[in-house]
Parts: structure tokens; C-alpha cells; sequence
RNA sequence: GUCCCCAUAGUCUAGAGGUCAGGACGCGGCCCUUUCAAGGCUGAGACACGAGUUCGAUUCUCGUUGGGGGCACCA
């Protein structure tokens, strides 16, 4: 097979330091998009070599926040595969071969530079030339047989890349920024595995790559300097060097790397504000990426079929919260109402039990808020239409539907809405709503949401009323706000006892008995 | 210190040696309207700066400035 049709192999690597960062997420969007897209495997390899940080549940993260993205992967953890195992340190025994492949090639050296004395070095550099140029190697010109013998006497050390000294500059085509050229007299002697016997990160990187058959590998813009010194890795190894594509960065409003003093960063903070993945995926997508510049709104089918590394811009792009506001409201409004039920099941259970957004429900509060769901899902359908044009995020839900769940009470009466219009001057509100009562209360109109508002409508012309005087009074009386889903719509929901008892209630309220 | 990268409106971006520099979010106005939205129409708003190449550069080259990343026994 030649290398155009190698089948395609990417990966996602993540460390389960906490969170799927949003960066993270776009870096594992285009792998899965470009696998998608021209029909290759997408692969999800754990970096957990760092012990202090991660753990099973930090990996269980990542995986769930994969999961709620929809970016399933066609090998890993869970769901295995022909190249595991696919945690790092489960691989220990590749990295072992792979030092002594390099061992064998005479390309690694033993180093017994001690940490603390490696540290003073770099400090002193530090001070007298502002910066530091890479180890000196010192140990690189120790006697073999010296060397071994000290190694034998249990002398700790590392293993360094004998970077060959009269390599030219290591060249690359990155397929996001092009020809990329670098010397090497400014790569120093890396460790490759550390006293303890562990690979370092590049290292490991560059054995699991391989091993993998990685053919693309698609990451941060972080790793562009990393990468000459792993092309070196893999010379050594005498492995195939892959194709890279770098990532820019993202970037908060400031202009600073996006992180949590930003407010959100991670994916399962935007899934908890009530962000819906398909739109998450759309917005992520388009940071750093077009289809042709015009297109704006690409499900994620039309993604898998068209992405391309060729479009990957190179700037950095910073976080536009607004903008991906108005895509996640155009996702909401596209979604049937079904789907819409359930994605917004967690704040539908706090607007059945009068909680806000922010308040969480117990478990016994939360079965039964559900067990209601379950019991008529019709009726939780019926309430999309009439907030799916006023939703920006989910978690609005308790604020925009909270009257709903209120039964025969007025539980949260606006000040300000029965100032404006209750109260307003020459409003007659009063006339208002006992006409719209008495409208309401004939058992000969259908309780259905137009012929209770031509009903109501036709009360205008006798009154002398504009819509707008006699509508609003009953909206506040109905919803204690001024500002609501569509009046009636919401009316034909509840029953009718309950929408005159809140009538009564606000009248006897703001007008008195 | 050193190596590397980036530069089109407030933001995400398209673009080509000659374009009215296109689209989207946001912003302003108008329409619709019983509220708020949604929707329709519409307006303002950009090629960082300086040289060079060229008949002509926002586009190509160099430099300046401004941002960012790497150079760890972190990943």
C-alpha cells in the first residue's frame, strides 16, 4: 500500500487531570471528524503516567464527557482493540523494548547527572545568559565501560537520545502550518526514561504512536516544538514518522488561554449550563475550522463527511460565549420535542419542584419529579413550543416554565409586573381581569388556547381596551410576570380551576377583596 | 537567553496579484406583535505598521510592532 492509502489512524490522548478542557475537546472533535471522515479509526489512549493526578474516577471523566459529546472511538478503554492495552501505564513493557531497541541501535546513553545538580546547572545559566540552553552532556562522553560498570554498582541514571551531531535541521510538513524547519544544534540530549525506570512524556508518545500505527497525529499547538525532538525519537527507533497537524490554541475573551477564571472551560461545565452537545460540537468545530466560510450551522453528519485538515486555520481563536448562545438556541429550536424532554429532564425536575437552576434536588425529590415525566410525557412535550424560540441554554428552564408547576398558586408575584401593569395609571387591570375571569369561568368556550383568546380578544371593542391592557393583567395574574411564554398556550396546559383560583388570588392581592 | 508559530471588523471566519474584501455572532434601525422571543428587511464596522517586488498589493519578500508556545527525571 502506498501512503495515500494507508488507512487512516488518529488519536486522542488525553491525561485525567479533571476536566475535558474545551481545548481538549476540539483536539478530539477533528480526530474523530477526520477518522469519520475518510473512513479511518479513531483511538482513545489514556496518558495516566503522571500518578499524583490521575486516577480511575479522573478517567471516568474524561470518558463520560467523550461520551456526552457523542465522539465515540473504535478503540480503547471500554471497548478494547487489536493494539492495547490502551493506558500508558499498562504499556510498560513496550516502553522497556523500545529502550532497548534504542540501546541495541547505540542511540541512548546513561546519565548520572543527579536532578539537584542538573537544577543548579539550568539556575546558573538562568542568571548569567537569561535562559537555558539543554543539558551539556556531560555523561555523553563517559567511558562505556565505565558507564556500565557504574550502572552495575547500582549507580542511579536516566537514559538520554544521543541526538546524532551531524544531523541537518529536522524538517517537517505540518499539515495545518506548512514546511517547518529546525535546527538541531538546539536540541539537547532529552531523557527518554526517567531513574525510576519510566518512559518521559515524549518518549512514551512516540512508542505509543508507533505501536499504534498512528498515522496522523492531530494535537495541540503546544506540541510544535516538541516535535522535531520526537521525529528524532522515532529515527532512533527506526520507526515511519507520522503526518502532523498542530491545533491553535483557545483562547478567553482576554486573550489569555481559556481557562476556569474565564468562567467555564471545561465540557462538563457547559453541559451543566445547559448546553446541548450537538451544539457544543457544531461551535468547537468552527474554532479553527470552515467549510467554505459561509456555513455556519453543520450537524455533526455533514462534519464527519467533510472535514478536512486543509481548512484548519492557524490562528488562535478566542471563545465567543454570545456566539455559541445563539447556536445553542438554534439547536434547541431544531430539536424534536421529544428529544428536547429528555436532554432537559434535569432542570424540568427542578422546575416541577420550584427550584431554581442552581439549587439541586434531592434524590428522593428528583425520582419524583421524573416518575411525573414519566406518567404524561405528552403534556412536558406540549411545553416546548412554548419556550424552544425563548431558550438560549436548558438551565433557563425553571425561570421560563417555573409557573407551570405552580398548581392553583401564584407562588412568586413580580413586584415590578404589578407595578407596570397592575397598577399603571388609568390601566383599568381591574376591569380587566374580572372580564377575563368571567370569560375564562364559561364552561361553553373549549378550554383550548384560541378560542379562549378570541373570546378574551372580543372583550376589547365593548371595553374600550387596547389587547395590550387587557392581556398583560391576565399574563401577570396567570404567571406573576409581565413577561411569558404565549398566554394561552400555556393556559390550555393547566386546568381551568387552577388559572381562576390565581386570578382570585392576585386580584384579592393587588385590588383587595 | 534561545528556537518556533501567529496577525482580515468587538468575536469566529472566507478570500484572491486587479473583489462593491463575502458570511456568521454581537450591535443599531424598521416590520411583525397581547409580553419576551423567534422570524423578515436593513445599517454601521476589518485587511497591525514600514519598506521592497509589481502597471497594480490586503494577498508575495524583508523588517518593525504586538500576541502566543517550547527549551523539565509534567503531560
Amino acid at each position: 500500500m502506498t501512503e495515500m492509502e494507508k488507512k487512516v489512524r488518529v488519536r486522542f490522548a488525553p491525561s485525567p487531570t479533571g476536566r475535558l478542557h474545551v481545548g481538549g475537546a476540539r483536539t478530539a472533535i477533528y480526530n474523530w471528524a477526520f477518522a469519520k471522515a475518510t473512513g479511518g479509526d479513531f483511538i482513545l489512549r489514556i496518558e495516566d503516567t503522571d500518578p499524583e493526578r490521575s486516577t480511575p474516577e479522573n478517567t471516568q471523566v474524561i470518558l463520560n464527557a467523550m461520551n456526552w459529546l457523542g465522539l465515540e472511538w473504535d478503540e480503547g478503554p471500554l471497548v478494547g482493540g487489536s493494539v492495547g492495552p490502551y493506558f500508558q501505564t499498562e504499556r510498560t513493557d513496550t516502553y522497556e523494548e523500545a529502550l532497548n531497541r534504542l540501546k541495541e541501535r547505540d542511540a541512548v546513553y546513561p546519565c548520572f547527572c543527579t536532578k539537584e545538580e542538573l537544577d543548579a546547572k539550568r539556575e546558573a545559566a538562568e542568571k548569567e545568559h537569561g535562559g537555558y540552553a539543554g543539558y551539556d552532556r556531560t555523561c555523553r562522553s563517559l567511558d562505556p565501560a565505565e558507564a556500565q560498570a557504574r550502572i552495575d554498582a547500582g549507580e542511579p541514571h536516566v537514559w538520554r537520545l544521543k541526538v546524532p551531531l551531524d544531523h541537518g535541521p529536522i524538517e517537517f510538513v505540518d499539515a495545518v502550518y506548512g514546511p517547518m524547519s529546525f535546527p538541531v544544534d538546539v536540541m539537547d540530549d532529552m531523557i527518554v526514561v526517567r531513574t525510576d525506570g519510566t518512559p518521559t512524556y515524549n518518549f512514551a508518545v512516540v512508542c505509543d504512536d508507533a505501536n499504534m500505527g498512528i498515522t496522523h497525529v492531530i494535537r495541540g499547538d503546544d506540541h510544535l516544538s516538541n516535535t522535531p525532538r520526537q521525529i528524532l525519537i522515532y529515527e532512533a527507533l527506526g520507526f515511519d514518522i507520522p503526518t502532523f497537524a498542530h491545533l491553535s490554541m483557545i483562547l478567553g475573551p482576554d486573550g489569555k488561554k481559556l481557562s476556569k477564571r474565564h468562567g467555564a472551560a471545561s465540557v462538563e461545565e457547559f453541559r451543566d449550563r445547559g448546553y446541548l452537545p450537538d451544539a457544543m460540537v457544531n461551535f468547537l468545530a468552527l474554532l479553527g475550522w470552515s467549510l467554505d466560510g459561509e456555513t455556519t450551522i453543520i450537524p455533526r453528519d455533514v462534519l464527519c463527511k467533510e472535514f478536512s485538515l486543509d481548512r484548519i486555520t492557524k490562528k488562535d481563536a478566542v471563545f465567543d460565549e454570545t456566539k455559541l448562545d445563539w447556536m445553542n438556541g438554534v439547536y434547541i429550536r431544531e430539536m424534536p420535542a421529544q428529544a428536547w424532554v429528555e436532554a432537559a429532564q434535569p432542570w424540568l425536575i427542578r422546575a416541577f419542584l420550584g427550584l431554581s437552576a442552581d439549587e439541586c434536588a434531592t434524590d428522593e425529590q428528583a425520582v419524583l419529579a421524573a416518575a411525573d415525566i414519566e406518567i404524561r410525557p405528552d403534556w412536558y412535550e406540549a411545553l416546548y413550543p412554548l419556550v424552544a424560540e425563548r431558550l438560549v441554554r436548558l438551565d433557563e428552564i425553571p425561570e421560563k416554565l417555573g409557573f407551570m408547576f405552580w398548581g392553583d398558586k401564584v407562588k412568586t408575584l413580580d413586584e415590578k409586573s404589578v407595578q407596570k401593569v397592575l397598577l399603571k395609571e388609568g390601566s383599568r387591570a381591574d376591569e380587566a381581569l374580572r372580564a377575563c375571569r368571567e370569560v375564562l369561568a364559561d364552561p361553553a368556550i373549549a378550554w383550548e388556547a384560541e378560542p379562549l383568546q378570541e373570546a378574551c380578544r372580543a372583550l376589547c371593542e365593548p371595553m374600550d381596551l387596547k389587547p395590550k391592557l387587557l392581556f398583560q393583567p391576565l399574563r401577570v395574574a396567570v404567571c406573576g410576570n409581565m413577561v411569558s411564554p404565549p398566554l394561552f398556550e400555556s393556559i390550555e396546559l393547566l386546568p381551568r380551576e387552577d388559572i381562576l383560583a390565581r386570578i382570585d388570588q392576585v386580584y384579592n392581592q393587588v385590588f383587595g377583596a
